[in-house]
DNA sequence: ACCTGAACACCGTTCAAGT
DNA sequence: ACCTGAACACCGTTCAAGT
């Protein structure tokens, strides 16, 4: 038995592996041969699914963009029916994994200047989608299609929020009066402008 | 003449090449040997100077935040004197060093897990009271002791936004409307709260 | 005080060869 | 189709030695 000379799923494997060594040890720890190491591998053999370090990173930051975006739909699907209880769900969600996978938020949000890797930038624009479609749900069907200002401003204080919570600036016990404090700021203002459209 | 056995300066001229490195080519380009090489020294003598690459690294990510704050320092002494007008300069410095220095920026909020520097710590401290601060001034002397939630949020706000910029999630043409929205967000709020304090 | 040069253990990448 | 093993050019770090 042992192991056969073909590992079976040695794609998967790497990932998770690169996903656990980015957490515990951080980015520069996150290298191919000690993934082969881990896998039980020759150090090349990486190389028939990743055809780089950057290859396996961008794979990385797909399955993290994934992850992020399950995490707010689920959030969004167990909250309650008020806009507000929305916008808190997704806060928390949103921090949340800032706080278990920071490394990993850190590797999707690196801006790369000369990298285009298609699959990362889909992955990116559909939780972008997600995050400021949620204050298109509480102004009602008629601004759904613009991406305007204040979804924006919207979503990048839920960027700013996990960000700051990741570096420890926001300690954790002030999480939940940081995020209750962003619903009642931003939640009058949704209304508002609801009824301008109305 | 030529190059003199003692370089003199080398340790602001590593600094100085790093910062070139890190924005032409990213993190993973900065390294000592290369640094050495354009510096003209031996691929051992930075060692004198920055115990290994986290200190230069640290080194590095202060200067950012001095070059930050004293930018937004600039921004405000600029500014009108309606706390709209220095709203809207600090978040347009914020985005503006956010633009031009993506990897800086990205290297100064990396979180790294276990990693604690003292002369970084107290850099990034002295931005994030900074930016803090212009919130503690909208509300008057009597509430600049405590961080505010709504402190948290600002400065969260500010930080996101540059963050999607750099990220080019926010396009560059969308950039004043998206502070212009902000700060028609934020500045009723605060001055609602500045006559609950009075 | 500051710098050099050799040494060591790591890394990414490439490629002929094996199964 | 998938993996191995040797090779090459890079890197960080250490340390005895030079100036």
């Amino acid at each position: 038995m042992s192991r056969p000379y073909h590992h079976g799923a040695l794609r998967d494997a790497l990932l998770e592996q690169a996903q656990a060594l980015l957490a515990e040890q951080g980015l520069s720890a996150v290298s191919l041969r000690e993934l082969a190491r881990r896998a039980g591998v020759s150090h090349s053999a990486p190389e028939r699914h990743f055809s780089n370090r950057q290859a396996l990173l961008d794979a990385l930051t797909v399955r993290g963009f994934t992850l992020l975006a399950a995490a707010i739909r689920q959030a969004l699907a167990d909250h309650g029916d008020r806009p507000e209880d929305g916008f808190r769900a997704v806060a928390r969600a949103y921090v949340s994994f800032a706080l278990d996978n920071a490394a990993l938020l850190e590797l999707m949000f690196s801006s790369k200047a000369g990298h285009h890797d298609d699959a990362v930038a889909s992955a990116a624009e559909d939780l972008f989608a997600l995050t400021s479609g949620l204050v298109g749900e509480s102004l009602g069907d008629k601004a759904t299609t613009s991406v305007s200002p204040l979804r924006l401003v919207v979503v990048s204080t839920l960027q700013g929020i996990a960000d700051l919570a990741a570096a420890g600036r926001i300690q954790p016990d002030e999480i939940d009066s940081v995020i209750d404090e962003a619903v009642s700021v931003f939640i009058p203002v949704l209304m508002h402008r609801r009824g301008q459209l109305a």
